[in-house]
DNA sequence: GCGTCCATGTAAAAGGTTACATGATTAA
DNA sequence: TTAATCATGTAACCTTTTACATGGACGC
């Protein structure tokens, strides 16, 4: 769905971090970034032009190798970052929600596919949060860690905390239908 | 994002309850659907068209007014739609949440614009809820209603319950922090 | 009759995905 | 050396949004 241009204020921010080629802010999205927001290395690429263009980040590359490109952000960049984290958000997103979409046409309670559609949920669901545990267990075992990236463990613990009241949820309808 | 192109079969679920004027099927996404899924009228009007292309539906005018032009399933479009009711969701949606991408990008747990952040967003949540809550009262406050429309209950149901929890997880982490 | 609103329709612009292309590195 | 992989780049296509357009209905 076309939005308010919000790639690069998320390319700002993972460069807020640490300078970056463009395989590195793939990386980013693949990983972390992906639970909540994804994109393709065909708009990264072009965007990071575009954004040195702006003069919000600038590239370098090092000495010894100067095939890899490294972006950094400029103090430009960082005023352009910084204010829009500062802005709050204004609504809250809608996903756009197979299950609940299918869920919602199908009228009577007794409808197979209805159980059907739970099992799979419950079963997405489940390996969401298994890999979201095991991310947590592999960042944030320690409280150091924790108060380094206090943003990046917050949104991973209510990510879990969210799954984890949707598999609840799915199971006891599944079981009380 | 360009996703499989999901609009038809949303609009085959409307009318799998009753035939729809275009305006009548703008209405739903406003309403109920619009939690969990959008569309603009600029898209539906010119999907009708091609669906009744397709032979998905059909339209007709009531005889004392051929300005309004109803659609109706065919019966090949009941097969696509149920055909597509009965696939299982294979993925878990990824919303573009804003809230997730600022909060991440904010290391320091003592940032301000951390409390900011959270503020606003239990107020968001807040307001959803109420909404949520009062939809259910208007629509299901007697067995009778949920059993007639029984995914629509429990679509609501798990919203409500999501915002709960997600009120509940906000309040915590910025009182605790 | 006249202006406004409303349902419907259409067009333009931008974002996002998929597929294809290229040049360099690595592995067999 | 050749094939395969990888990082980067580009193009085509589709979806979605925003804006603009039309024609009838309704109130004044």
């Amino acid at each position: 769905m076309p939005q308010k241009r919000i790639l690069p204020y998320v390319i700002m921010g993972i460069l807020l971090n640490k300078d970056c080629t463009g395989k590195q802010i793939m990386d980013e999205f693949r990983f972390d970034i992906g639970e909540f927001w994804q994109s393709s290395h065909s708009q990264v690429y072009p965007e990071l032009k575009r954004m040195e263009q702006d003069r919000w980040i600038e590239s370098y590359s090092k000495e010894d190798n100067d095939k890899e490109i490294h972006y950094h952000l400029t103090a430009y960049g960082h005023e352009i970052i910084n204010d829009w984290l500062m802005e709050p958000v204004d609504k809250l997103p809608v996903s756009k929600d197979l299950f609940s979409l299918k869920t919602f046409f199908i009228n009577d309670r007794n409808d197979p596919r209805l159980e059907n559609l739970f099992k799979h949920q419950i079963q997405l669901v489940s390996n969401s949060l298994n890999h979201l545990r095991e991310r947590r267990q592999a960042l944030f075992s320690s409280q150091e860690q924790i108060d380094q990236q206090y943003g990046h463990y917050l949104i991973l613990a209510r990510a879990i905390s969210r799954q984890e009241n949707q598999l609840v949820w799915l199971e006891d309808k599944l079981n009380n239908r």
